[in-house]
Parts: structure tokens; C-alpha cells; sequence
DNA sequence: ATTCATTTTGTTATGTTATATCATTTTGTG
DNA sequence: CACAAAATGATATAACATAACAAAATGAAT
């Protein structure tokens, strides 16, 4: 039972500043440019625990830019997509920061990675979870089928352990 | 080794008989209605093994009833997935007939149950699986954080056996 | 430094998916 | 029949995403 839920009261800018240079570093072995756009980009995406919309996104840029059109967050989304600093939530249509930045292990040519999900309903926060089990039975299942996995959408919605408890306290 | 996938020349007639004759008697356990509409709809989205988008659904029905709004299609596609006859594919935005609408456990109040897919990025085919293992291990995962889960949502793309081999083949 | 190809960003327009709202019709019930 | 509830029709709009082309920034080679 260890809840992987960030507790609110935690240090967030600490959250902020690793995932700011897990990215930087990534980029850098890469060979891939991490603009000013494209950092602010992943900045504001790492606002909280979250998924942000990319109209979200868009809003906030306008706000402190002026007139930006929704290519150029849905490029900038692209980018960190497929470098896997940031992932696409389908069952929200959102985005959110990748939480494994840091221990990328770069499992293909490009930097995407397995991403699985726990979405609360309640708090609206997302967490990437890692399971071996999870991805045994996957690749078991896949195999048994002859079938082979290019990517997996695996979300789970629900409620976190600190949601179901303020329930039972009546909070 | 056994290929979830239909095969292309099976008899999907057949397919589409029992997935309306067990949503006939699905709603009928549960006095709902399967209105004339809601039944075309399902089996337009039983055309084949294919997620059809909901404005795929929504030109069928243009073509044979003239005037038709996307809230008709929606609506028909809502009740659909209450009770478990339909399901959406969120990596793909499109929807689906139930797999298991025969076998209908009746998980909870309303008709929904887990839903897992493959589906093929080559043939465009997407087949819904039920595996112990891969249900034990999301269970076990969703234990250790204490999430309560309320909904699932996992989607395995890639390619299937047959697919895999026509390149191995030349075809 | 100048050229030049490549990449990134800006800009405009449009495409795709989904819902809100209220009117009308159909259905089941007393 | 009268009535309430459920389903459908109809209009408008919201939310999410991409196509296509122009301009600017970047990096490498001369
Ligand atoms: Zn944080
Ligand atoms: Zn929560
Ligand atoms: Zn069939
Ligand atoms: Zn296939």
C-alpha cells in the first residue's frame, strides 16, 4: 500500500525543476533542441499533476505572448510527445508531464516509452505508474495472440486513497 | 497461439445476427428500450470488425434517412455503451459492437464491463480480449496504490498474426 | 561573413469530434 | 383519453486537432 499519489502539500517546484532537467538532458544526448517555446511549453504542462488541455495550454500562452495560433502548442506537444517528456492522456484528451523522465531508459530509436495511468476523478490528478506484472501479462496476452504491440493506451479512472478517505472522514 | 482476429472471409452475417439478438435480449432482461434507431445504429457499427467514427454512423444514416443531426447519432451511441452493446476506443475516437454482449456478466447496475483491445494498425481490425492474468494484475496494481477503479481503458495497437505474415510473404 | 539547406515558428483557414438547448413526437400508464 | 416520461428532431455552438504556406531562426559549409 504505498499510495503514488503527490500529497498536495509537496514540494512542486522541486517536480517543476527535474522534469525541466531530465528534459534538457534527454534533448541534449539526442541531439534534439529543446527551444525556449518547447520548454515553456513542458513548463507549463508540469503546472500541477493535471492533464492540461492543449486549448488549456493555448490560453496560457496567449496570455503571455499575444496572439499564438493552436499549431504552435500542438507542435510543441508533438515534439515533447515523441521525446517522451510529456504524455497524451486519450480518455481525456489531455496532456501531462512524463514522470519517468529522469530514469528514461530510451526504449526506442525515439524517446517515447511504455506509460500506464491512474487518473483520479475526483482530484483530477494523473500518476504514470510502472507495474512488471502489468507488463508480463501484457506481453503474454499480446504473444499468445501472435499479435505485435506497437503502443499501449492503458488508463485507469477512478479514485485515489486520499479522495476515498476525505469521503469517509466527511470532509 | 489461437488469432483473436476474424478472419477475412468468416461469416460475419453471423457476427451481426447474434450481436442483435443479444442486445435484443440484453435490453429486455433489463427493460430497456431497443428502439428501431438505436438497433440500426448497432448494426451499422457491426458493418464489420472496424471502430467506425460516430460521423462515419452519422453519413449511413444521412444516406437513408436524409436529414439526420449529429445528437442522434450520439445519443443512440450513449445508450449503446450504458448498456455494454458498444464501446469506444479512445486511441482511436471510434466505436465498436461488444465482443461479449452474448456472454454478458452484467458486471454492474448498468450494462458496462471491462473492455480490453488489440487492434491492428495495418488491417484496421480490433478485437476485444478477456485475459485473468492481465485482470489480476491491474486489480494487484490497483490494490497496492489503494485507487478505487471505476474504469478502464486499455488498447493494445500493433499488428496481427495475419498482417505480420502478408509482409513476410510478399503479398 | 555569406550562402544555403534545414528546422522552427507564425499565420490563416479548415477539418473533426462532441455537446447544450429547446421543440416535437412517441410511448407506456392510469 | 389524459398525462408523464422517454425518445427523437433541430439548431447552434463548443472543444479538439491539422493542412498548407509564409517568415524567421539556426547551423554548417564555403
Ligand atoms: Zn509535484
Ligand atoms: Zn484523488
Ligand atoms: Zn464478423
Ligand atoms: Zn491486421
Amino acid at each position: 500500500m504505498d499510495n503514488p499519489f503527490a500529497p498536495p502539500g509537496h514540494d512542486h517546484a522541486s517536480c517543476v525543476l527535474s522534469a525541466l532537467d531530465a528534459a534538457e538532458a534527454v534533448c541534449a544526448r539526442r541531439g534534439e533542441r529543446l527551444t525556449p517555446l518547447r520548454r515553456r511549453v513542458l513548463e507549463l504542462v508540469w503546472r500541477g499533476h493535471r492533464p492540461v488541455g492543449a486549448y488549456d495550454l493555448l490560453a496560457m500562452l496567449q496570455h503571455e505572448r499575444g496572439r499564438v495560433a493552436p499549431p504552435t502548442v500542438y507542435r510543441a506537444l508533438d515534439f515533447l510527445c515523441e521525446q517522451g517528456l510529456v504524455h497524451r492522456l486519450d480518455s481525456l484528451q489531455a496532456f501531462i508531464g512524463c514522470g519517468q523522465a529522469a530514469d528514461h531508459q530510451d526504449g526506442r530509436e525515439d524517446g517515447r516509452h511504455r506509460a500506464h495511468f491512474l487518473i483520479c476523478r475526483d482530484c483530477g490528478i494523473a500518476v504514470e505508474v510502472r507495474d512488471g506484472q502489468l507488463d508480463g501479462a501484457i506481453s503474454h496476452l499480446a504473444g499468445r495472440a501472435g499479435f505485435a504491440i506497437s503502443d499501449e493506451t492503458i488508463e485507469l479512472s477512478g479514485r485515489c486513497a486520499d479522495c476515498q478517505n476525505e469521503w469517509i472522514m466527511g470532509a
